[in-house]
RNA sequence: GGAAAGAUGGCAGAGCGGUCGAAUGCGGCGGUCUUGAAAACCGUUGACCUUCACGGGUCCGGGGGUUCGAAUCCCUCUCUUUCCGCCA
């Protein structure tokens, strides 16, 4: 949510950000928000007024009792009972336009940095770099969900009699892969000093509020009803939330934390080949990091975070490319986005493994998260955070990638963890 | 699932319907002392809205009610803790 005193400030500014964003209407929606604003302001002050004289009418009647003069005390009582009324009226118009304007103001996406890109789709979205080397494949090389059979290392069938489609069951070497990528991510984060989370997988409604799931994309989280509870989509909205309602200090700034979760996504309405084999699951298994930083060095921090993502890639041999997303495919509450894609080399095709994100305070006006900067003022804080990465789209590149005639050979830094060097 | 207790400031923990935005302790900040630090002592220390300012208002888990007046009484919701049951 983008703070109000920021939108009366900075109006024109404001608009022009969100326009990046090809947010309709723009104009109309911030005026409306400014002229609410002006409404509440004003029917606060009155009622204040009015409650001002009810609380000092009040204190002389408790003065007058006590003194024993109790016709006086009754005669200011007769006083307050218009007072009364006069408050309830102001208080329900005061509340019926603080309603509009919080729905008006929470509906509102994050305004994105003035040097994202302009554009309609992810066909816009720009390529900023792009790292290693695209192998060459044999002929007869294989897709990853035919080596996954194969090698019966990945079980698609098996999850679908479980579960359904989209929660594959991964076997033997396949199952060690995974856990070699896990603990290969998290010790790579630890050496790089993010503190070690292991969050529910569950959160509450005013978790997926805070880290603005709720009310954008209700549907695309697995519910709970019975218990109010939402399947995270990803480990950021448990871990983000650990700072929800806190006032932390300067100095503790970064503070940076790395979660690995299972994450579980409905995918309401995405179907087609692009779904095919591990590129789009229902459950996945990700590594995430969070970064909760000072206004003034977020955008190096996000620099930082680039660096880490890249890196992890770099180490497990894979060409990979990094987008800076533009205004049309950035996401409901990003200032900016870069999205880190690998060459999937039987596909044909860059799969996405990562997205790192400056929130800016839009996540933190929402959950109230903020530290008493070095002037004494109470501010918000800039959150952060990227996958460091999605596990399965890095496992189709790396089986696709890495197949030879006689085996998939894996990368050097995963065989400490695996125990072996080749799916054979 | 059954029973009971509770929810107060950064934390711990008092609080009679009016003098409570709230005792006290810890922590934080400033100072005295010290070469420096610790200890001790003194002072200070909640958030939010509004106002140029003075000031005014809101907040003691959420919502509603009683009352001239509610942290304090009543209803309700949520959550937490303890005991029993069940169980990894």
């Amino acid at each position: 949510m983008l703070q109000l005193q920021y939108i009366k400030d900075h109006r024109d500014e404001v608009i022009s950000r969100l326009k990046i964003k090809n947010v309709q209407d723009v104009e109309n929606r911030i005026d409306s928000i400014i002229r609410l604003d002006e409404q509440r302001r004003l029917l606060q002050a009155k009622a204040d007024a009015v409650k001002a004289d009810q609380n000092r009418i009040a204190k002389e009647i408790g003065a007058l009792m006590k003194q024993g003069r109790r016709d006086e005390a009754e005669a200011a009582k007769a006083r307050t009972a218009t007072l009364k009324a006069e408050e309830k009226e102001l208080g329900e118009q005061r509340s019926a336009v603080s309603s509009q304007l919080d729905e008006q103001l929470i509906s509102l996406p994050n305004a994105p940095h003035p040097s994202v890109p302009v554009g309609k789709s992810e066909a816009d979205n720009v390529v900023v770099g792009e790292f290693g080397t695209k192998p060459e494949l044999a002929a007869n090389s294989l897709p990853h969900w035919d080596l996954c059979a194969k090698y019966d290392i990945v079980d698609f069938e098996l999850g679908n009699k479980i579960t359904g489609a989209g929660f594959p069951v991964y076997k033997g070497k396949g199952a060690r892969l995974q856990r070699a990528l896990i603990n290969f991510f998290l010790n790579e984060a630890a050496d790089a000093g993010f503190i070690e989370i292991q969050p529910p997988l569950m959160v509450n409604e005013a978790s997926g509020l805070g880290t603005g799931q709720l009310p954008d994309k209700e549907g695309q989280m697995y519910a709970v009803p019975l218990d109010g509870f939402y399947m995270i989509p990803t480990a950021e909205v448990p871990i983000t939330n650990i700072y929800r309602g806190e006032i932390v200090s300067a100095d503790q700034f970064p503070i940076k934390h790395v979660g690995y979760s299972e994450c579980f996504r409905r995918e309401a309405g995405s179907y087609g080949k692009d779904v095919r084999g591990l590129n789009r699951l229902h459950e996945f298994s990700k590594v995430e990091i969070v970064v909760i930083e000072h206004p003034d060095r977020s955008y190096s921090q996000l620099e930082e975070m680039k660096k880490h993502v890249g890196g992890l890639l770099d180490k497990l041999g894979l060409p990979y490319h990094i987008l800076k997303l533009c205004g049309g495919d950035i996401s409901f509450t990003s200032a900016m986005t870069f999205d880190f894609e690998v060459w999937s080399a039987a596909q044909k095709r860059w799969l996405e493994v990562s997205s790192v994100s400056n929130f800016e305070t839009f996540q933190a006006n929402r959950m109230k998260l903020r530290f008493k900067d070095t002037d004494g003022k109470m501010k918000l804080a800039h959150t952060l955070n990227g996958s460091a990465l999605a596990l399965p789209r890095i496992m189709a590149a790396l089986l696709e990638n890495n197949q030879t005639d006689d085996g998939i050979v894996m990368p050097e830094v995963l065989r400490p963890y695996l125990g072996f060097d080749k799916i054979a």
